[in-house]
DNA sequence: ATGAAATTGAAATTCATATTCAAATGACTA
DNA sequence: TAGTCATTTGAATATGAATTTCAATTTCAT
C-alpha cells in the first residue's frame, strides 16, 4: 500500500468515517492515472476497469481526497474542475498548452521569492497562489511552424 | 464620451450590430464603477439606478465588451465568473483578500521576466497567464491579530 | 446475528450560463 | 411617411457541472 493511500485512510479514520471499497477504488485509480483528472475522467477510467462506483461517489470521495491532502484542486480556466495528485509532489505551476491539452508542470524559485517581495510591498500575507501560464508546448509550437500557421 | 465607449461603439460599428440603449447603459454602469464585477452584480447595479435592461442582455452586452477589448474577464477561482475593466488599464494580477474579498492590482516586471525565462526552458510559446495569490490584505491581517486569531 | 449508523447511487435540485422565440425596436426604401 | 425586413430584447426554457436527497444497501459494534 502505497504512503499516499495510507494518508488517505488515516484521514478517513480520523474523520469517523469508513473504509469502503469505493473509496479505495476510486484513490486508487486516481493515484496511479497520476493525471489532472476531471470527475467524470476518472468516473469513466472506472467504468473502463469495470469498476462500479456512481458518479455521485466519485464527487464525494474526489472531496474526501482533497481534504485529507492527498489530492488538490485544480482550476484550469475550464468549466470543470480537475484534481491532481498533491501527496509527494511538491508545490509547482502550470504551462497549459492550449493546442493539444497537456499541463507542464514547473516550477522556479525566484519566482515564488518575488512573489513573496510583491506581497510584502502590499502588507498582504499570501496563504496560495495560482501561476497558469497558456500557450503552445514545444511539439504543438512546431506543428503550428510546419502547417504554416502564425 | 469616454474613449472606453468610443472603442466599444466602433466595436459594434465594425461588427454591423446595432448601438442600443441598453448596450450603452450597461456599458457605462459597467466603465463607472471600475469594480471586478460579476454578471448579477452589474444587473443589481443596474436595477438600483432604475436602468432596465434583462439579465441576458447584460450576459450578452459583457460578452461584447470582452470581445471589443474594452472589458476582460477575470477568473478567481469562484463559481461565478467577473469582468474588469480592460481598456486604458495595463496587465496585472491579483492579490485576492479572502478576508473582505477585494482585488488588489499588482505588477512585477520582474515575475513578467522570469515567466519568458521559465517558458523559454520548456521550449514553450506563451500567449497568456494568470497569477492570483490568495491571503488577507494589510487591514484584514490587521483585523486577524487584533482578534488575537492566527 | 441484531440493530444503529454510515454509505451508496439514481434521481432531483441548484446555480451559473446559454439559448429560444415572440414581441419590440430600429434601419432602410419607396 | 408608411411599409418592410432585420436586429435586439428579455422572459422563459435549456444546459451542464456540482450538490443534495433519500431509500436501499453495507458496515460496524455489540
Ligand atoms: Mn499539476
Ligand atoms: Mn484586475
Ligand atoms: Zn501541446
Ligand atoms: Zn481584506
Amino acid at each position: 500500500m502505497t504512503k499516499a493511500i495510507k494518508k488517505f485512510r488515516k484521514y478517513i479514520d480520523e474523520k469517523n468515517l469508513q473504509i469502503t471499497r469505493q473509496r479505495m477504488d476510486i484513490a486508487e485509480v486516481f493515484l496511479q492515472s497520476g493525471r489532472h483528472l476531471s470527475v467524470d475522467e476518472l468516473y469513466e477510467l472506472l467504468k473502463e476497469r469495470e469498476i462500479s462506483a456512481g458518479r455521485a461517489t466519485v464527487f464525494r470521495t474526489l472531496k474526501l481526497l482533497n481534504e485529507s491532502g492527498v489530492a488538490g484542486e485544480v482550476d484550469l480556466g475550464e468549466k470543470t474542475r480537475r484534481y491532481e495528485v498533491k501527496f509527494g509532489n511538491t508545490h509547482h505551476d502550470h504551462l497549459v498548452c492550449t493546442g493539444c491539452g497537456r499541463y507542464i508542470e514547473v516550477y522556479s524559485g525566484q519566482i515564488e521569492e518575488m512573489q513573496e517581495k510583491l506581497c510584502a510591498e502590499h502588507g498582504f500575507k499570501p496563504s496560495s497562489h495560482r501561476l497558469d501560464i497558456f500557450g503552445l508546448c514545444r511539439s504543438c509550437g512546431i506543428e503550428k511552424k510546419k502547417k504554416g500557421y502564425r
